[in-house]
RNA sequence: UCCGCAAUAGCUCAGUUGGUUAGAGCAUCUGACUGUUAAUCAGAGGGUCAUAAGUUCAAGUCUUAUUUGCGGAGCCA
């Protein structure tokens, strides 16, 4: 941390170790408090860290004690003192206070150490992200980005940023967020980068993109938000099986680099630290059809509504998409991710390639995280052939016009490729083991919340 | 869009077959306490029971509508 030393005129928490019998001087907000009398006890939080800091009267002068004692929870406070190895402090050190200074008053602080609502939380989601939960998700959030960028870097991918006002449906089945665009009418929030990322994977050979995307679905369950984060890798020359590979590859990675730097916030977070690192390759793999062998063999039945409000349970058809509750029991079984590949062409999108060996199936694979995570990735090999992507545009109803610049890409220099996305959320929430993917963004949107 | 659940103190909730002045814990404030980390003890303040209409001698409680939120389906990462 060479760029510190130009702006430290202050300690932080996380260093703290390293200065035992000296004195320092922190900076932060007051966590918790209590009093005993001639005994308190401030939580000091940095960002960094949780120190216990102890003032006994006598120790420091009645005014100092005094200002103490008026302090409440998250006044930010600048603290002198001299810390101590203790035993008792799960961080192994504290602070005995020499002074301490009030930076900034705080009154009546919404969130108090009781437990809240989901509601109440959210509402106070700017503040919420202080607590230590909230904070440890964030930072291993941080650290999968950080992961997901030195994977692609290292590897010989090149990141090609794509536009977020885009002219039209990017797989024409998602309902769109529009917007008016000057004199040129109506525009949209991307929803994906594929297309984009297909053209100038063909500049570069191996590409990415990484950044929100926006869905107006009004989805309201636990897994999805109407803006998240997705990267999307895009390789020439990759066939669905290097696809299925690379999606292996970068999904140990970031659970490897999390269970490496993150320990700690594991813990706080209380994930099974355990069936983190079972995440590693060889994956699960099956294909659809055989997937709808297993939910058959297992007595994993579809429940149809019938017009009359009845419901009926089925014998999974070959065909039919997998919902929720296919996933789920097909990934009972499973300690580490499934890749589900070779979907029926009808039920995905038009611009994946027919299966050569099965023409009902288009190369396609999704990948099934364990912990009822569900699907993280979504991905194939792309339609190559002119011709059967014309036919394609055409079957689905979408402007042929639109798709002009898209056409090009076939027109001029085609090459088998393939890529695939993966939102970050649905990763960090997994990672994680948050109970809901609002959990694993700083201020997520979702269809009824646009606050804070 | 459809199905289900919920709304009472700052927060989390209880509130009986409809019946007097609306209950608890935590939080806040005051006081006691030299090892608390969900501290403890004593005291205090804090309410248009989501909104509107209806049934009734009487509604937090029953009915209807509305609003807001939550979960799920569909769709997807």
């Amino acid at each position: 941390m060479s760029v510190q030393s130009r702006y430290k005129s202050f300690h932080y928490i996380q260093d703290l170790s390293k200065f035992i019998g000296q004195e320092v001087e922190l900076r932060g907000w007051v966590y918790d408090r209590t009093k005993k009398g001639k005994l308190q006890f401030i939580q000091l939080r940095d960002g960094t860290g949780i120190v216990q800091c102890v003032l006994f009267k006598g120790a420091v002068t009645e005014e100092i004690f005094e200002r103490a004692s008026e302090i409440s929870q998250e006044t930010s406070v600048k603290i002198k003192g001299t810390v101590r190895q203790e035993e008792r402090s799960p961080s192994g050190v504290e602070l005995d206070v020499v002074d301490i200074t009030i930076i900034g008053h705080s009154q009546d602080y919404p969130i108090t150490p009781k437990e809240h609502g989901d509601e109440f939380l959210m509402e106070n989601r700017h503040l919420w992200l202080r607590s230590t939960r909230q904070h440890a998700i964030m930072r291993v959030r941080a650290r999968i980005v950080k992961a997901i960028r030195d994977f692609f870097d290292s590897n010989g991918f090149i990141l090609q940023d794509s536009p977020i006002f885009t002219p039209a449906a990017g797989e024409g089945t998602s309902t769109l967020f529009s917007t008016k665009y000057f004199e040129l009418g109506e525009v949209y929030l991307a929803q994906t980068g594929q297309l984009y990322a297909e053209a100038t994977a063909m500049a570069h050979g191996k590409v990415y993109t990484f950044g929100p995307t926006f869905r107006a679905e009004k989805s309201k369950t636990r897994r999805h938000l109407t803006e998240f984060w997705m990267v999307e890798p895009e390789m020439a020359f990759f066939d669905l099986e290097d696809d299925m590979d690379l999606a292996e590859d970068l999904v140990e990675y970031i659970v490897q680099s999390v269970l490496e730097d993150c320990r700690p916030e594991l813990v706080l977070l209380e994930r099974d630290i355990e069936k983190l690192e079972k995440v590693k390759r060889p994956f699960h793999r099956m294909s659809y059809t055989e997937a709808v062998k297993w939910l058959n063999e297992n007595d994993v039945k579809l429940i149809k509504k019938n017009a009359d409000g009845t419901e009926s349970h089925i014998d999974f058809p070959w065909g039919e998409d997998f919902g929720a509750p296919q996933e789920e029991a097909l990934m009972r079984q499973f300690d580490k991710p499934c890749i589900v590949h070779r979907y029926p062409a009808e039920v995905k999108a038009f611009y994946m390639k027919r299966d050569p060996e099965n023409p009902l199936c288009a190369l396609a694979m999704d990948m099934l995280a364990p912990d009822d995570a569900g699907e993280i990735i979504g991905g194939s090999q792309r339609e190559d052939d002119m011709e059967a992507l014309e036919h394609r545009i055409n079957e689905e109803g979408l402007p042929m016009e639109a798709f002009d610049w898209y056409l090009d890409i076939r027109k001029y220099g085609s090459v088998p490729h393939a890529g695939f996305g993966m939102g970050l959320e649905r990763v960090v929430k997994w990672i994680t083991g948050a109970k809901h993917i609002r959990e694993a963004i700083p201020f997520p949107r979702t269809p009824y919340r646009v606050v804070p």
